[in-house]
DNA sequence: ATTATCTATAGATCTATAGATAATGC
DNA sequence: ATTATCTATAGATCTATAGATAATGC
C-alpha cells in the first residue's frame, strides 16, 4: 500500500502511547508497538527512523498546545486568577481529549536523552511561562505569595496525577474534572476566598479565547 | 569480608534509588547498579535474589512507615482538617528525609509486576485510608464537597511531584517544603478559609504523634 | 517508479546461574 | 565453615540495517 495518508503512523502513535502508559517507554520494546499495530517489528522504522522519534513524535503533540495555551493565558488582558483558571480547566479538558495515551510520557526521565533535547526545552518554557503568570499574580496581590517554583510543580503534579487517574478510574467527565483542578488550584492559591466565584465567572468568558489559540499543527 | 552488617546491601538500595530516579526502573540495568557500588554485576546476586527485590526494598522504606502515618492521622482525636495538615507536613519532611531518592519508584508502572504485588497492595491501603480521612472531613461539614478520589489524586501528585523537584532545585528547606504543601492542599480543601490559622496551630500540636507512630522497621 | 512491508540477521545489550577464589569467624 | 566476591557464560532479549517482495501511482 502507498499513500495511507499517515494512517499507520498514527496508529504506531496511539499503540506506543498507551503500551508507554501501562509499561513505560524503557519498559516497551518496538516489536511491543509493532505487534498491537499487527505489523512486523523492523516495519515499525519504515514510520519512525529510531524509537526516539516516537516518543518525540507524542511529546509534541501534547507540548506544542500546551505551550499556545500558557502563551494565550498570559496574552490575555485582565486579573491573572480568572486567566489561571481559565488556563487549567481547558488544559486538562484538552489532555484529556487527546487521541494518545499521555500518561506514560513524562514518568521517566527521558527527556534527558539528547535526542529529546528539543522537547525538553519546549517542556522547560512551558514551566516558564506558568512561573510567568503565578508570579504576575502574586506581584499584583492577587495570589499567596507561595514560593512560585514550588506552585508551579504543585500545577505540574496535580495535572500529571489526573491524567493518570483517567486510566485507573474514569471518574466524571473530563469537563468535571477541569472544573475540580482549576477550582482546588484557584482555592488553594488565590488570596481572598470569597473572590471565587468572581473568579469562575471571568474565567468562562476566557476559555475560548484560549483554546481556539492552541494550534494542533504547524502551518507550512 | 563476612558480616558487613548489610552495609553493602545499603550501597546497593542507594545506588539503585539514584539511578532509578535518573533513569527508571526499566532502564537502569543491573550492570549500572553494581558499576556506582563499584563492584561486578553479578555480586548484585549476592545480596538481592532478583531485580524487582531491589525495587520492593525500596518502596517498603518508603510505603511501610508511610501507611503507619496515615494510620496514625486517623486514629487521632480532632477535626480533620488539622489532622490533615500535620499528616501532610510529616508525610513530605519524611519522604525527603529518607536516605533514598524516592523520585523513580512511581513512575512506571512497574507496579502491576506480579513480583511487586505485596507493594501494590500496600500503596493501594494509603490511598483507602487518605481517602477515608478526606471522606470524615467531607462528611462532617469541614472540607469542601469535592470528589474524594479526586483529592487523593491530587494530594497523591503534590507529594510526587515536590519529591521530583528536590533533584531539579532544592529551593528550601525539607520542613519549609512541607508546610508549603499543607498550606496548599488545606486552603485548597478548607470549606472556612478563615480557620486555617487555627488549623496550623492545632496542626503543630499532633506532628509528634504522627511522626513518631511512623516504625521504620518490623521488630522482628 | 515509488513506497510499505516482509524475512533474516548483526551486534549489543540484559538478567541470572554455575562454580572458583579469597577472606573472615569459630 | 561460611560467606561475599569474582570470572565466565547461557539464553533471552532489543534496536536497527540490508535487501527481497509486493502493491500502488503515473
Amino acid at each position: 500500500m502507498t499513500r495511507g495518508g499517515g494512517a499507520t503512523r498514527d496508529r504506531i502513535l496511539v499503540e506506543a502511547s498507551r503500551l508507554f502508559a501501562e509499561r513505560g517507554y524503557h519498559g516497551t520494546s518496538t516489536r511491543d508497538i509493532a505487534d498491537k499495530v499487527g505489523m512486523r517489528q523492523p516495519s515499525i522504522y519504515s514510520h519512525f527512523a529510531t524509537k526516539h522519534l516516537i516518543l518525540a513524535a507524542l511529546l509534541d503533540a501534547d507540548l506544542v498546545p500546551a505551550r499556545a495555551r500558557v502563551r494565550a493565558a498570559l496574552d490575555l488582558p485582565g486579573p491573572v486568577a480568572a486567566r489561571l483558571h481559565a488556563y487549567l480547566q481547558v488544559d486538562v479538558a484538552a489532555i484529556l481529549s487527546l487521541p494518545y495515551d499521555v500518561r506514560g510520557l513524562y514518568n521517566d526521565d527521558v527527556l534527558r536523552a539528547p535526542e529529546l533535547a528539543e522537547q525538553a526545552q519546549r517542556r522547560a518554557e512551558i514551566h516558564d511561562l506558568t512561573r510567568e503568570l503565578i508570579e504576575t499574580g502574586i506581584g499584583g496581590g492577587e495570589l499567596v505569595p507561595f514560593d512560585t517554583g514550588f506552585v508551579q510543580h504543585a500545577i505540574t503534579g496535580l495535572l500529571l496525577e489526573v491524567v493518570r487517574e483517567r486510566g485507573a478510574a474514569p471518574s466524571g467527565t473530563p469537563a468535571a474534572r477541569a472544573l475540580d483542578v482549576a477550582d482546588f488550584v484557584l482555592r488553594a492559591v488565590l488570596l481572598d476566598a470569597r473572590l471565587l466565584d468572581d473568579v469562575r465567572a471571568r474565567a468562562a468568558t476566557l476559555v475560548p479565547g484560549i483554546s481556539t489559540m492552541a494550534v494542533p499543527r504547524p502551518v507550512g
